[in-house]
DNA sequence: TCTCATGTTAAAGTGAGCTTTAACGAAACG
DNA sequence: CGTTTCGTTAAAGCTCACTTTAACATGAGA
């Protein structure tokens, strides 16, 4: 069982998020001690890791909110969940495929910086 | 020379986006024909292009418009915009590194998923 | 027991990056 | 010549994903 500190911590997400992401019901209600403190266990550690990695792929709270709902339905959904996932994946694989375009951009632009930097004005001949 | 209609095609973005651009100093003030309407030439198309590169690996408004500033001092600066693409080049390359590793994250969710369609339920052993 | 760090809540506030609105001008079409 | 389309501006508005605030509670240490 772990604070909200310890929480906080391990993975770089600040305690307010993480209250944020509990009323939001991205997060399961967490389990409280004696004094209504969060304890967080195990599991719902493991289901703040995928939260945090649908995230920086880039699915929005609410589509990942929708995916949590599912959850909560259990197993009948499974099916849907993957297909869900594997959607989301072939999306984060179009958005690299991007990236890597943007950065050849960026690397003909840095060439091109350095033709200039060595004086050398007459490569558009 | 082009429309903002036909650039908001070529690129995809909104002529609402293209002024925001230009009123923000991200884009140059672009010429106008004899009715005080934009019309783009290919220099200006060049910087849009560079500009979306930027803007779609994660540059923030604030930083492209920082290297806008630099463009417009002039050769002197050359070595310093060189080093600005160089180091969000770098840091792109960490964010994908990042989103390869969440990739493999629900890749393995997946993998449980499947486990489960085919009713092999004792994989946790 | 006093104090101070750490926690709680609901609600308001923030910042980035556009997007919409309103009011108007120019110009292409029938 | 009228009307519909495309453009212009400044300013206000919007969405997302938090973050801050205010007011209060708990619990550990001196």
């Amino acid at each position: 069982m772990f604070t909200i500190k310890e929480v906080q911590e391990k993975f770089g997400l600040p305690a307010s998020t993480l209250r944020f992401y509990e009323k939001e019901g991205i997060l399961p209600p967490i389990g409280r001690d004696s004094g209504g403190r969060r304890l967080y266990s195990e599991p719902e550690l493991e289901w703040l890791q995928l939260v945090v990695a649908l995230r920086d792929t880039g699915m929005t709270m609410d589509h990942i909110k929708d995916y949590v709902e599912l959850v909560k339905q259990g197993d009948e959904t499974l099916h849907q969940r993957r297909q869900i996932l594997l959607e989301h994946k072939q999306d984060v694989e179009r958005k690299m495929n991007q990236t890597l375009e943007h950065l050849e951009k960026i690397n003909r632009k840095m060439a091109i910086y350095d033709l200039l930097a060595h004086g050398k004005r007459d490569f558009l001949i």
